[in-house]
DNA sequence: TAGATTGTTAATCGATTAACAATC
DNA sequence: TAGATTGTTAATCGATTAACAATC
């Protein structure tokens, strides 16, 4: 199957369309307008129906798109058919809220388990996931093909994971640690910087407050 | 002080530059040049120094940048100033890991307690922060004259919260609940998505191993 | 038919990159 | 002085928006 290109713009709007489709009550007849979503999500209504043409052809002149289907055909895009399979080391309360987290299989990322350096929660089942010892972790991550490694660990392990990670094969990681790991070319990094957001806030904020002097 | 405005993509690359020169080990002359940084996080040198210069006038030509006065510069454009007070709702996993998460006073936000539903919660110390008893929100917000909520709790919560939040004077709102939240003009909210790093991911990763084919 | 909505083509806007002058 | 680096001005590139035709 070909992967079409997308913007990297487009790419972070189609998850919140998804999201924002979902959340919907779902009652009788659910079609839905570009427009609707545009406002709804505070984008402009051409943005909204370029983006979703990417997508979908779903889409009918005085009618609007079917929520289901669009819903269905946002999954095929983003992924959800062709499912990788994922680990998260370290089970802290980031780890676990991420274990907790319910919409990884609409992304097509199964998360088969989770490992920790705590011998003590080897062996339990976090939101219905095993955990492991971090021993083990390039043994069971070679042997079930995991594709993409999560890292919740303190910034000090993180380059020792992410090592162990690609060295049992992993092609993807996802890194909650503040630091910048190094790996071959080959392999795919990308840092969840919730320092970003912080500050992306923190200047909103600050501009919103002065505007009102 | 006057708020310079940024673009948005500038803003995010911000907290990176800053991220990465306190990750820096700390030896002897300490200058760095904007190459260095675009090499390390994988962007053009010159966007880093026009970013830089919007920020700092410290950088000089052969020398670069004294790294001590960049992550000055930084943190102060970044709002380390002027400090604004926020509470986090929900201490579930996610909000204990933002408990834990020791960034939040270098965006100039200062975190200074924590509210749950679960009464069991309340009375402990999670992190060294406070955690009070949902009841007491409006009550202690106002008092506190928190600026800023963020809402770690179920999406069937979420919106209440949002509410309370808003009635006690909040004036931001940092959302990791999966749902649109509807607030009033004045009040600005941020969604934090982590599918939409979960979609991007997934994206990366499939163009990049269909490359591979 | 008229009105609402999609989808496309052209114009605008903004961000990135390239070229170069300034400086230590 | 020569070379490395900053910072600025102009050119390019890409994304958003506006205008409009198509369609139900």
């Amino acid at each position: 199957m070909s992967v079409q290109s997308v913007s990297k713009q487009t790419l972070q709007r189609l998850p919140q369309y998804l999201n924002f489709l979902k959340s919907m009550p779902r009652t009788g007849a659910a079609n839905i307008s570009a427009t609707a979503i545009a406002d709804a999500l505070g984008l402009g209504d051409v943005q909204v129906r370029k983006d979703l043409a990417l997508v979908s052809s779903g889409g009918r002149p005085k009618v609007g798109y079917d929520a289901d289907r669009l819903i269905a055909d946002l999954e095929r895009f983003l992924g959800y058919d062709d499912v990788t399979s994922a680990v998260i080391v370290g089970a802290g309360d980031l780890g676990r809220a991420l274990l907790g987290y319910g919409g990884f299989a609409a992304y097509g990322i199964e998360l088969m388990a989770a490992f920790d350096r705590d011998a003590a929660l080897a062996g339990q089942n976090i939101h219905g996931k095993p955990v492991f010892p971090a021993e083990r972790l390039k043994e069971l991550c070679g042997r079930m093909q995991i594709r993409i490694g999560i890292i919740a660990v303190p910034a000090e392990e993180a380059q020792q994971v992410c090592d162990a990670l690609v060295e049992s094969g992993v092609r993807g990681i996802w890194n909650f640690a503040p630091v910048n790991l190094s790996v071959p070319e080959n392999v795919l990094v990308q840092n969840e910087d919730i320092a970003v957001s912080l500050a992306v806030l923190s200047k909103r904020l600050a501009q919103k407050l002065a505007e009102r002097e």
